[in-house]
DNA sequence: ATGCGTTTTTGGATTGATCTAAATCTAGAA
DNA sequence: TTCTAGATTTAGATCAATCCAAAAACGCAT
C-alpha cells in the first residue's frame, strides 16, 4: 500500500542520541551522565564540565518516558474540568499551568463536559499513563466513592471547587458561604429586605455552600422573606427566573445569582420588562467574570479568584505528591464582593470600569 | 527529618501487576498477553478469554510509558495555546479534546501567554516526553524557523488559527478573508459607504489575512474610504478606537471588530458617547462568542467556529502522525455571519436571541 | 611505600512493555 | 503414519533511563 521506505522518512533522528553514546564521547560511564542530568553534587566539578558538553555535542534530549519507567515519576498531573469553554476555568486552567510549570511538571487536560463516565474514562487513562496526581473538578452526578477509588489507585487526588466524597481530602476552593454573605449584607445595608437567590443544583458541593449561606444570613439578619429557585446556570436560567420572581407578591428587591451568568440573565430579563438593573431591581453575580465590570450596567460580582485557585489547587498537588501521606488540606480563599452599578452604586465614567487586560 | 515508613506507606499497589503476572495466572507467555491486550488476531479466541479473565483477577493496569519506550508512540499529544483563559480558546480545546479522546490520544495543554520564550520551553519538554505531535497557536513574535526546528526534531506540528513559516505546512483555520468580506458586503448593502476596522497586529497571518480582505473587498465595491486602527485586541482597544475614530471628519458609519471583545468595547464607547450602535454606528465583532448573542444591543458578528477548528486541528495531528511524509494539509473553515441587532437588525424578542447553552 | 577514610565512578540488575525470528501445534493431504 | 502449510505461541533481545552496592581514585598521615 503505502511506501514503508518513504513514510519513515530518514531515521537519523537526533534523539536517538543516549545517555550511552554521551557516556562513549565523555569517557565516563551511563551512570555518571545519569548524575550529571539530575545535578547530583556527587560528580566531580571537571567531569560535570565535560558531561554537559558532551551532551550539547550531541544535542542529547532527554527521554522523560524511560527516566519514569525505573523511577516511577512522571512530572506529569491529570486536569479535569467540566466545562473548558467556560472563561472562570480558562482563567483556573491558566493558574494551574502557571504554577506547574514553575515545578517542571505538565499536564493533561480533559473537558469532562460534566459527564461522570467521560470523567472516568480519562482518569483511568490517567493511571495509565502513571501521573503523579490529579486535579479534579468533578462532574455532576459524581460517585463519592471516586475519591476513595482513586485513593486505592494511589493516586494522589485535589479537588477543586466542587467536592464529593467525606472529610478528609484535599481540597482547594472558595468560601462561596462567605461570598453569599458579603451580598447580602451589602444588600442589607442598602435597605433591601426581599432577597431572593437563583440558580444551582443541589448535588453540588459549591451550591450547597451558596444555599446554606444564603439562609444563614437572611436568619442571622431577621430576615424572613426567602426565595430560593434552583434551576442550571446558564443565562436562559437568569432570564427565566427573574421574570417569574418578578410576578410574585411580595416580588423580591434583589437577587444574588449562582454565577455572573445567571446574573446577566436576570439583567438582560429586567431590561426586556422595560426595568432597570440596579434600580428597580439590585443583580448581584458569582465569579466577577472580566465582562462583569463591561456589562451596561456593570455588574456587582462576587469575585472568586480562579487563576488564584488554580494555582493554590496546582501547588497542593505538589505538596501532597511529594508527601503522599501528609495531612490533607483544605485550602479556601476569600472572596470579594465587587460593588458595580447593578445593585445601585452610581455610574462611573467609563474608563475607570474598563480593566487592563 | 520525616518518618519514611510513615511516608512510603503499604506499597501494596495494585498497579505493580505486570505482563509477566498475567502471563503465570493465564499459564501463557508474556508475548501473548502483550497480543490480546493489542488485539491481535494471532491469538486463539480461547486463549484470549483466558488472558482477559486473568487481566481482570489480577486488576491489572497497563503502562503506557512501558510500553512507549518500546514503541516510539505515546498516544500523546502537545497542545498550545496563547491566550486559554479566552472563552474562543476553550472552545477549541474542547474540541479538539472531544477529537482526541474518540481515538484513545489524551493532550498535554500549555498556556504561552503569548511569550516566545515560554512556548519555546514547553515545546522542548513535550520533545523529552515524546509527544507524537503538537497542536500550536504560535504566539506573537514567533521565529519562523520553529516550524522547520520542529520538523528537524521529527515533531509533526500542526499549526492552528495562526501561521508562521513558509508553506507547505499543515494548518488549521477559519478563511478570514471571506469573513471580512462577508460583513462588508452586508454593511454594503445596507447602504454604508464609510466602514473602518479595528484592531490587529501586522505580525500574525490571522491579522494579515483580516486587512487583505478588509482592503481587497472595499476596492471591489468601489469605495475609497478607508481607515484601519492597528491596536491589541481588548475591550478596551475597542473603547478608546471608537472614541478616536468618531472624532475625525468623515467618521465611519460602520465598523468591523478584529474580535468580539474589540466589539463589545467600540459598543460601549458609542454608548457612553450617547449614540445606539446599530443606529448611529453599525458594529461587526469576530467570533460570534456566546455573549455575542447576549450582549444589548445584541452583537452582529462573524461567526467563526472555534470548536469545529479545533476538531479538524486535532484530525488533521492524527493524520500526519499516522502518514508523516503525507502532504501537507491546510483545513480552513468558512466562517458565516450571525446579523444582530448592532448592524442595524431590527430588535427581536429576548427569547429568541437567548441560545439553549 | 602503606594504610585509611573520603570522594567519585562504575557495572550490572531493573523497570514493563514490544519486537523478531524461531519454535510449537494443528489439521488435512499424501 | 508421515508430511506440510498455516495458525499459534514463545524466548530473548531491546527500548533508555535509574538504582544499588561495590570498585576505583584520591588525599593525607604514618
Amino acid at each position: 500500500m503505502t511506501d514503508a521506505f518513504h513514510d519513515a522518512g530518514p531515521r537519523r533522528d537526533s534523539s536517538s542520541v543516549t545517555l550511552q553514546d554521551i557516556a562513549a564521547h565523555a569517557g565516563v560511564s551511563r551512570s555518571t551522565v545519569s548524575l550529571v542530568l539530575r545535578e547530583s553534587p556527587l560528580v566531580a566539578e571537571r567531569t560535570r564540565e565535560r558531561v554537559r558538553h558532551s551532551i550539547k555535542a550531541l544535542g542529547y534530549v532527554y527521554n522523560r518516558g524511560a527516566a519514569a519507567l525505573r523511577a516511577s515519576r512522571t512530572s506529569t498531573l491529570g486536569v479535569v474540568v467540566y466545562d473548558i469553554a467556560n472563561p472562570f476555568f480558562g482563567a483556573m486552567v491558566a493558574g494551574i499551568d502557571a504554577a506547574l510549570n514553575r515545578e517542571g511538571y505538565v499536564s493533561f487536560l480533559a473537558n469532562s463536559e460534566d459527564s461522570p463516565d467521560r470523567q472516568q474514562r480519562f482518569l483511568e487513562r490517567m493511571r495509565e499513563h502513571r501521573v503523579d496526581g490529579i486535579l479534579l473538578c468533578p462532574a455532576q452526578g459524581t460517585d463519592p466513592s471516586l475519591i476513595e477509588t482513586l485513593q486505592h489507585w494511589n493516586l494522589p487526588c485535589v479537588q477543586v471547587l466542587r467536592h464529593v466524597g467525606s472529610l478528609p481530602f484535599d481540597y482547594a476552593g472558595t468560601d462561596f458561604r462567605l461570598g453569599v454573605s458579603l451580598a447580602i449584607d451589602h444588600l442589607v445595608e442598602q435597605g433591601h429586605r426581599r432577597i431572593a437567590f437563583i440558580g444551582g443544583h443541589a448535588e453540588h458541593s459549591a451550591t450547597q455552600e451558596r444555599w446554606q449561606g444564603y439562609r444563614e444570613v437572611l436568619a442571622q439578619h431577621g430576615l424572613d422573606y426567602q426565595r430560593l429557585l434552583r434551576s442550571t446556570v446558564t443565562r436562559r436560567d437568569g432570564f427565566e427566573a427573574i421574570r417569574h420572581l418578578l410576578k410574585e407578591h411580595p416580588a423580591p428587591t434583589a437577587v444574588v445569582c449562582h454565577n455572573d451568568m445567571v446574573a446577566f440573565g436576570a439583567m438582560l430579563g429586567l431590561q426586556r420588562l422595560g426595568l432597570t438593573p440596579g434600580q428597580d431591581c439590585a443583580v448581584i453575580g458569582t465569579d466577577d467574570v472580566e465582562e462583569a465590570a463591561l456589562s451596561a450596567p456593570a455588574l456587582t460580582s462576587i469575585a472568586t479568584h480562579p487563576y488564584a485557585i488554580g494555582q493554590e489547587a496546582a501547588r497542593l498537588a505538589l505538596r501532597r505528591i511529594k508527601n503522599p501521606n501528609g495531612a490533607r488540606e483544605q485550602v479556601v480563599l476569600s472572596p470579594q464582593l465587587r460593588v458595580r452599578e447593578s445593585c445601585g452604586a452610581s455610574a462611573h465614567c467609563g474608563e475607570v470600569l474598563l480593566p487592563v487586560s
